[in-house]
DNA sequence: ACCTGAACACCGTTCAAGT
DNA sequence: ACCTGAACACCGTTCAAGT
């Protein structure tokens, strides 16, 4: 999980200098597991083998590491998953595996939700309004293709959307409130069924 | 805003001293503001006019602050709202009221956000398991009441607090993505159409 | 160019002393 | 019984000095 350079392979032995990358991976982890509050310079130097005044030559302040934090999870948790889908040809099919990995990554990846309460930090709010429209607009266009006229394909999307979200959040606070196993595959059924009819 | 006592109303020339309820309640207003880490005990003090000295005679520590307002959380923010919808007789009408409450809320009460961020904290997780225990009960009895069978009912109670949850989050992180006004009131109405259709 | 180490401000916690 | 004020540890930030 430590953040490694890939020109020359370092272990804790013999570690070479840190680049700005190095820190800003090694935030988006500690963001993962602690939201924005981990993000913390002191605690990072230490995983990281080096003092806070290192990380001060590469940033000029927290919110400057925050930032470069937030421009990788932008292409982590959102174009990666949008290339990954849009192989598929059938717009019901990808709708599907959509909310199948939003059931997926619930349990695993915790940043889309500390991210959302940290909307109060303005660097936050602004990869939110970015990310958010980017997924709209995606699940939007999914319910177009699929036959439904504009300003309905918008709210469908939007249903779609706010379930995802609920559901991610639920997922990560409250996991035993969800159904497991096969009744979580009957569930997301029921809910594709009720999404798509007319 | 400012915590008041009852008994001896206390202005900022004269006040009182400070009870446990004080710090409680003032707490309760920095998690809304500014999520878990507002609830910061010399920033509360000086809010209050008190030192950082005072809490500590009321509470053993931040932890315990924390405890109490997430108590007051509970009651405010479930107990009421279910009782405030309860006098209503006709269960689809009840749902309805509901998923209004949650769109007017999202926008001014971000606890519910910043709270389910901070599952981490042992006590915000325990506090956040009953209180959605407590409303996914809520909910899927009123969808029994409407007529599902009982798997369904709860399939349909999940599907709505999830979107309810989901539309709060956005609605305090990135507001311009809902609809505003008469399209709201649209898109409301078609959700509760699509949830309570057979 | 990149890093260390000491310094200082801010907040959590403790505690002896005041009323 | 309730509070103050000083003390100390932890993390953000700065900066002079090292390699």
């Amino acid at each position: 999980m430590a953040a490694q350079r890939a020109k020359t392979p370092r272990d804790s032995s013999a570690r070479q200098r840190l680049t700005a990358a190095d820190w800003a991976d090694a935030a988006l982890t500690a963001m993962g597991e602690g939201g924005l509050a981990a993000v913390a310079v002191e605690p990072l130097a230490a995983r990281l083998g080096a003092t806070k005044g290192s990380f001060y030559w590469h940033f000029s302040n927290r919110d400057a590491l925050i930032e470069a934090a937030l421009e990788r999870w932008e292409e982590v948790d959102t174009e990666a998953v949008i290339t990954e889908v849009a192989a598929e040809p059938d717009p019901g099919e990808r709708l599907r595996r959509l909310l199948l990995m939003a059931a997926n990554r619930s349990a695993a990846d915790p940043r889309d939700v500390s991210l959302l309460a940290s909307a109060a930090h303005p660097r936050v709010a602004a990869a939110l309004a970015r990310v958010t429209a980017r997924r709209l607009g995606y699940v939007a266009a999914l319910f177009t293709e699929l036959g439904f006229p504009e300003d309905e394909a918008r709210h469908r999307g939007l249903l779609a959307y706010t379930a995802f979200l609920g559901h991610t959040h639920l997922g990560h606070a409250v996991p035993q409130s969800l159904p497991d196993g096969a009744a979580r595959d009957r569930y997301l059924d029921g809910v594709i069924e009720t999404l798509v009819r007319p």
